[in-house]
DNA sequence: CTGTATCCACCGGGATACTG
DNA sequence: CAGTATCCCGGTGGATACAG
């Protein structure tokens, strides 16, 4: 984002010397977050830290439902951020295998807390829920 | 190393008769994971962990590029799940201030190893897809 | 100031069909 | 098996106008 796009009426002011008040989140990583912080991409991640090099039906298996579109995509999309290798092996039928790279891995290993914090809550997080949803039921 | 958790309840294998027994990873948490991975969200997040409690529009400059419409949005999904709470001011003209709650603090917390590997690994994954981009110089 | 309501363009993503 | 190519629908999110 930040791309140069006249800011018709947006809550944004960038100051042209930046400075003032300008807490604004670096660029490059509000980037890396936003390829990251996509579910599929994250399920993709845990797939394969936890069960090793797979092989791409397989990986679809185990994300659960995904469609070939998607997990191509996502697998590509990875792969360009060098989070995953991907070997073809020419036989036939072809074969080809995902890998996690280091970099892949130390992500996912940053994501641990995250996910431990969703497991964590998440009953609390539920009972908000269903406490929201009470209300929200009879009002349509 | 690097795994993401103990291979626990989370993720099973395909049972022998071909059926996807249990591939999916725990609803609640994949939902968790899904409302929390949102750009917004994180923003917001980083701004209020950051700057503490503020009003509407003091978060939609801290944020950077957000629509009124998506900050409200954003907002009032992180009310209901207890992330922040707003106090509405009866003054004229109104006030309204946004604060974490412990939840929302906690969470904040659970992203600090995502944010903190994205900077650590921003110069990395800068130059992985500056490299990408010069092979996609393959024109129009 | 703090929103809500609307219109609308964009694209994420499923379903399906075809290829090497 | 491992994709690629289309069609297409619904949600995301920006722009704009209006309200309390």
């Amino acid at each position: 984002m930040a791309t140069l796009k006249q800011p018709s009426q947006v809550l944004t002011f960038v100051s042209p010397t930046g400075e003032a008040s300008t807490p604004e989140i670096d660029g490059i990583v509000l980037d890396v977050i936003g390829r990251v912080a996509d579910k599929w991409t994250m399920l993709v991640l845990e797939v394969l830290a936890q069960h090793g090099v797979q092989r791409f039906t397989r990986i679809g298996q185990l994300v659960g439902n995904i469609s070939q579109r998607m997990l191509t995509k996502t697998l590509r999309q990875m792969e360009q951020d060098g989070f995953v290798t991907r070997t073809v092996y020419p036989e036939v039928p072809p074969r080809v295998e995902y890998q996690l790279t280091e970099l892949g891995e130390s992500l996912c290993a940053a994501f641990c807390s995250v996910w431990t914090w969703a497991e964590t809550h998440q009953v609390e997080l539920k009972a908000l829920r269903e406490a929201r949803d009470r209300y929200t039921t009879t009002t349509l």
